[in-house]
DNA sequence: ATGGTCGACTCTCGA
């Protein structure tokens, strides 16, 4: 199995069960090994994991009411499942935000990092901390010498290119020099940006705010949800795409996969 | 211009 092919995609849901008409269609026509998926906003006595099941995949899930929430689907046997961190500080809604199994032998990290809300909130000095304890994490149970993919919504455009007005972004949270650098370090511990090592056009983006409209069409979006891996893994890196699934009639929102493909 | 719209769930919060 190691030297197979893998295909991975992240979304994020902003709650599974009222994307349910988007993730199951789109798995069906994009049958990937595995899915992450963020925000599933859904306890996990609620969540609908019958109609995964009902198309081939095992799901993966840890969840709370009304916020944050992470799944992992995967079209093959999911093994050594675990939520949240391994460390004194671990809560609750770590648990909801941070998710990892190991699928066809290959370990799969998902997380929902905070946002942060304000550079001078809480909260910003949280999402900091967040990254600093997965780089623990990283220590403790993986090597860099082995494949690993570290995917989510990792709420970090990493450098200008990842943001349509970086200028006037410089003290939010998702761009911030601190939050950026937070990443970096992460980064530093063994991981290739795949999706970037693939394509190096600016303007592609995962995330549009809805709030802002027509954001697509005008390409006002921002690229915050990853996918990474070791470098044993990146080598077999063939192809990194973002599927953006337009709105449909009568239902809110456009819909943006991350998918990278891995040779054998 | 500092807005806008979703989704969950009590009505306001978070993104």
């Amino acid at each position: 199995m190691k030297n197979d092919n893998f295909i991975i995609a992240t979304f994020n849901t902003n709650s599974i069960r009222s994307r349910l008409h988007i993730v199951i269609p789109w798995l069906e026509r994009n049958p990937v090994d595995v899915l992450c998926m963020q925000e599933t906003k859904v306890q996990d006595k609620d969540f609908p994991k019958e109609a995964f099941n009902k198309i081939g995949y095992n799901v993966i899930y840890k969840g709370q009411k009304s916020y944050n929430g992470v799944a992992i689907a995967g079209k093959h046997e999911i093994k050594d499942m675990a939520a949240g961190f391994d460390d004194s500080e671990n809560s609750p809604e770590d648990e909801a935000r941070l998710i990892r199994c190991v699928v066809k032998d290959i370990p799969v990290v998902n997380a929902y990092v905070p946002q942060g809300r304000a550079l001078d909130h809480m909260y910003f000095q949280i999402k900091l901390r967040w990254f600093e304890r997965l780089r623990d994490l990283f220590d403790r149970n993986y090597s860099t010498d082995e494949p690993l993919l570290w995917c989510g919504d990792l709420n970090i455009a990493p450098d200008s290119r990842d943001v349509y007005a970086p200028d006037s972004y410089l003290d939010h949270v998702c761009f911030h020099e601190d939050a950026r650098k937070a990443l970096e370090k992460v980064k530093e511990w063994g991981f290739v940006d795949v999706f970037r090592k693939l394509n190096t056009d600016p303007d592609q983006y995962t995330f549009y705010d809805y709030r802002i409209p027509n954001a697509v069409k005008r390409r006002l979006g921002w690229r915050i949800d990853h996918i990474l891996a070791t470098a044993a893994l990146a080598e077999r890196a063939e192809k990194a795409y973002i599927d953006i699934t337009p709105r449909l009639a009568q239902k809110p929102s456009d819909h943006t996969f991350l998918v990278a493909e891995f040779g054998s």
